[in-house]
DNA sequence: CCCTAATCGAGACGGTACGTCGTGTCTTATT
DNA sequence: AATAAGACACGACGTACCGTCTCGATTAGGG
């Protein structure tokens, strides 16, 4: 009995092709510098494959970033201080983020995320999702409720992701290593 | 003494017309499917006519966005409870970006700025400057001091907006009053 | 002895298929709007099985319009009376080329011939020579010589065929008896 | 009082680049190999030029066919010699479709016309009506009636054009003087 | 109050990129 | 082998906008 749906034979080839150049433009010429053609041409292939199996350049964009995403997120350590747990995690988060190539990173997922649903969706839950939980599970590892994790999670990631959308590569470590010591200091167990 | 920049005889009734059909046409389609061609046609103006005054689409959309910002900016009410007037500024902060305008232009802003270095730098100085600023403010005249009171706001602002980025309008206002009751649960006066 | 030209094993289904196929689609859409994957699809056969077979598509079509060749070629008649059997063949032809599909034919027939010389070549053997041939040989059978008889065949299928290229359907039936007429009536036998 | 349809104002360098630039393509490549992005990138003109002003490819080919018009078409003269003129004429016809461009030309003119309906009905007016006149109006000053004169022209032109079309450029131009001796041989006046 | 130069609407221009269609070649699995 | 299916590199399509550039036709101030 044969498979009626026979998989699609997709050249890998092409495929890697088509992602590595898609990266090297994207850090090239940036999110709206990126042109379908470019990618086309610089990875030796039809813009036909392109269309094929991306359905928009947001939705490219999104899978180059997603191969890129352990470039970013890390787990938060877990020794018995958890304090200095957090502020190692927040002081290299916002050192992969304000290097050159993290910063353009973080500056091309928010917008692809922002200009197409879809992506937004797949991009949300593939870094923000992440973040958001690494900060929450080591608090309520060591004993936060819910409620107060996600809200010092919320301060924190939220803290130091807007403000190097901010500020830019000019965002100093030391700032998210306030923030994480100003939401901590006010978190007494219970 | 004669003025060194003698006011050009510019018409105010193109540039009227003008950006409100760029605020219409921004609602929309969103920032990235505006186009000059469509502005000057529901504007019923010459492209040059933009050209001339505008040097690019995202200065004309900053300009379009820096009218609306007080539908935004709120100063923190200085009553003797902090804990109220920052609950009351954020909840009221997360209502206006989760109504279905505010969030477009939270978005379109976001957006026009990632992309446009200059009108970066604009938004930055109305927008993100002056939420910051309220917050810092409020609480140094609390008597925190500014490093713990630059920290907090980053957290309180952060937090709050870069959630409202992610979760668009699903994004509670309970969620806003809890990330400033936990940073501030936090802050014990010295 | 055997066969120095061993047959391909064709699939006769398939050859059908596709030339039934492409009957069909020059009828709906003309020579212009026939493309090999219309033809593939429809026909319910690869893209291959066509290139397999056919070097091009005016090849393709030339042979679906060979197979139709018989719709058009009549002998000419030959009774005691030259002129009646002439202008019987003449406005028969002029009909078969004024009927919907059969003035499609002559059209699609003639670009097909007109943008590939070899199917040209072909073409000129199974339409132009047999119609021509058919005049002159039912003059030279009633004595002319050559010569006249090659120019009154040019005159007469000239006349008619062009006539109907550029009149379409519109051509009269009795247009076709008056040119008979006219260049008959100069001929007088030596 | 102003103009309620101003004229709009179109590029007389730019008209002619194209035309110029589609002539050279047409003979160097044919009518189908003729792609308007070609001829854009020949001309030193956006493709939108084109589109602006033509329709259509064979609406922009029967343009230029048109202003080399004159090249083929030439007045019967009026001597007192009616077949010598008619013969002239006829050889000179056939000289001028039989050199490497007129044939290319009409050719191209047959494709044309026969793809494009539009395109089909200018061609007609501006090539073929005006060859069947010549000849009929020779006739009728010679005294002949209409219907006579008609199917004449009708066995004249088509007997050399046709001949052409199917023979290309071995067509030889005894065989136009032998159609018009052979058809005039029979046109008794009464 | 008129003159004149800047501004205006309109829209053509040379371009770039879009997303789609079709080409002819190829690869894979099936018969 | 030949086949149905369809991916592939490529070229062209016709469209949308870009930002620049004329065109007249206002229009607002300084003479």
């Amino acid at each position: 009995m044969s498979n009626p749906n026979p998989p699609r034979r997709r050249s890998e080839r092409a495929r890697v092709a088509i992602v590595t150049a898609t990266r090297q433009l994207l850090l090239e010429r940036g999110f709206d510098g990126l042109s379908i053609e470019a990618v086309a041409a610089r990875a030796g292939v039809g813009k036909q494959t392109i269309y094929r199996w991306w359905p928009s350049r947001p939705a490219l964009v999104a899978d180059v970033l997603l191969e890129d995403a352990d470039r970013i997120l890390r787990p938060v350590d877990d020794t018995d201080d958890l304090a200095a747990d957090l502020i190692r995690w927040a002081t290299r988060l916002a050192a992969a983020l304000t290097t050159e190539r993290g910063n353009a990173m973080l500056r091309i997922l928010t917008v692809a995320g922002l200009e197409h649903p879809d992506v937004q969706a797949r991009l949300y839950q593939a870094f923000s999702v992440p973040l958001h939980t690494s900060v929450r599970s080591r608090l309520t590892a060591d004993g936060y409720d819910t409620a107060t994790a996600e809200a010092a999670a919320d301060a924190v990631v939220g803290g130091i992701v807007y403000g190097i959308l901010n500020e830019g590569r000019a965002f100093r470590r030391s700032r998210a290593e306030a923030i994480v010591r100003t939401v901590l200091t006010g978190l007494g167990k219970r």
